[in-house]
DNA sequence: GCAGCAAAGTTGTCGCTACAACTATTCCGA
DNA sequence: TCGGAATAGTTGTAGCGACAACTTTGCTGC
């Protein structure tokens, strides 16, 4: 029952990546914050719901594309409709379910957000790495979600590489008209 | 000014590293906070005074290393403090200056605690992992953190590797005795 | 030897997230 | 068809982190 202490390959892998991870979603926050008053998470509630037919989806299903808890995305939607940007409505087929859908001034929210978020993304994500690392971290962060999320309950998002280009499933893919 | 919209890879591999953002940090803090009664930053606050002579280091020099900010980390150091894991001494050579310090209890806490923590770390990130993909994860939160922290204001924690094995640096290597 | 700026920390407040508890539907089996 | 479990969502609360404002000490130029 030794303790697998982390050899120094394995050390320097986690130490940064740890890094990466406290450091990161500050800088996006701060950026949409600034520009758009929004927070990332917020933004991509907006954006998931943007690429969504008729900009609405389930409360259920977007915590999955959004990999969030119900109780989270609850007080965030809350938040939101009290700024006008989305509304919930009962759904019809399911009278447990609520759906969420953007309103004309929530789409523009998006629009308007998006261009520099993408840029954000260039510059400290995608900019820094060669072509090759960008296809080897896809590989990388698609075996760690399998661990972190086994049974892919908040698997919408990362969708398995077959070689199949998926559909446009990103935040970062130009929001898709009304 | 065409916004530079990502194409299906970048997408690929950013919706998924935004997933492991998302999802990996939770995971650490469960384990940490079921196990030990900590957050997995209040754990790398003690791991790195266990590895730095005498327990004790500079506010600034651990803010560095556990990339955080002063105002957050003084008010996790309080409440360490508070809770009899550290403490909190002037430091005499700078008098604006404070040095942090295990005590006997943040000893024992940090011993205790960090098998737990390491097990986790390889269940969820390292096992999912071939050695080669360590290497490339290495190799590219390097290049991420050159462009989040570009200054190195909190980079002791991921000092370059040029073929020399970095000092034990890490949350997860074994604490090192008293 | 002092004016002014930078560095090191602390503190207060606000907002977001996790967790637990709860309600309301739907599904399933006998 | 009815009782129990599972699903979908909301709400209350407590705690952590970001940000701004502030104090104290050290450094630099003149």
């Amino acid at each position: 029952m030794a303790t697998p202490w982390l050899d120094g390959r394995e050390l320097r892998a986690w130490i940064r990546l740890r890094g990466v991870l406290e450091l990161l979603p500050g800088v996006l926050d701060s950026q949409l914050r600034r520009d758009a008053d929004l927070t990332e998470f917020e933004y991509y509630v907006l954006a998931m719901l943007s690429e969504a037919p008729s900009g609405t989806l389930r409360m259920s299903e977007l915590g999955r594309q959004t990999n969030a808890t119900l109780p989270r995305l609850s007080h965030v939607v809350s938040r939101l409709e009290s700024r006008g940007l989305l509304e919930r409505r009962p759904c019809p087929e399911d009278r447990r379910a609520t759906n969420a859908g953007l309103t004309e001034a929530g789409w523009r929210k998006v629009r308007e957000a998006a261009p520099g978020h993408v840029v954000t993304v260039r510059e400290h994500v995608l900019d820094a790495l060669t072509d090759e690392q960008v296809d080897q971290l896809a590989a990388i962060t698609d075996a760690l979600l399998a661990r972190l999320d086994p049974t892919g309950s908040m698997a919408a998002t990362y969708t398995r590489y077959d070689g199949v280009p998926d559909a446009p499933t990103g935040s970062t893919a130009p929001p898709t008209g009304g």
